[in-house]
DNA sequence: GCTTTACGTAAAGTTTACTTTACTTTATAC
DNA sequence: GTATAAAGTAAAGTAAACTTTACGTAAAGC
């Protein structure tokens, strides 16, 4: 799932270190979301999105999977 | 969380049975999501709001954890 | 050239979403 | 009264989100 956190941080002037804590997540997690390692829970989109005062539709671009059935 | 799966799930005249089929998970998935026992991940979120035509806003509500910090 | 700041990687460990199986309950319908 | 459909519980297992630690790199400032 593409995501514009990383345009988002940087919008908003932060280091990953101070978004990893204004959510209280770890700094790594960040990173790894930046980065596309692996999709964020919903509690932490919904806090990405509240912190960044817009939707998880505005911050994660959802593609349905192809699904191999 | 709170969530409306329930509330939409019935709106659209679906079983558990049906609607778990259609997002590609197991009925104690839904289950377990409608009586609350756990958060669904984002993807499961996205699903849910493109089969009931809504946000992931509209179909789950979000209260800030007490953080204990 | 050393220090600090920001970003990155790797890997092992914990937590939680989700699956699978198997069995229970309630309601409807013949 | 038993068969079937829909909802539920419990518990053990797997997968993926997230943490923790430790170390690497590049740029900026002195």
């Amino acid at each position: 799932m593409k995501n514009y956190v990383r345009d988002k941080r940087m919008a908003f002037g932060m280091t990953q270190d101070e978004l990893s804590e204004k959510l209280d997540v770890s700094r790594q997690t960040i990173i790894s979301l930046e980065k596309g390692k692996y999709n964020p829970s919903i509690n932490l989109a919904f806090k990405l999105s509240r912190l960044f005062t817009c939707t998880i539709e505005d911050l994660f671009i959802y593609e349905e999977e192809d699904k191999d059935v």
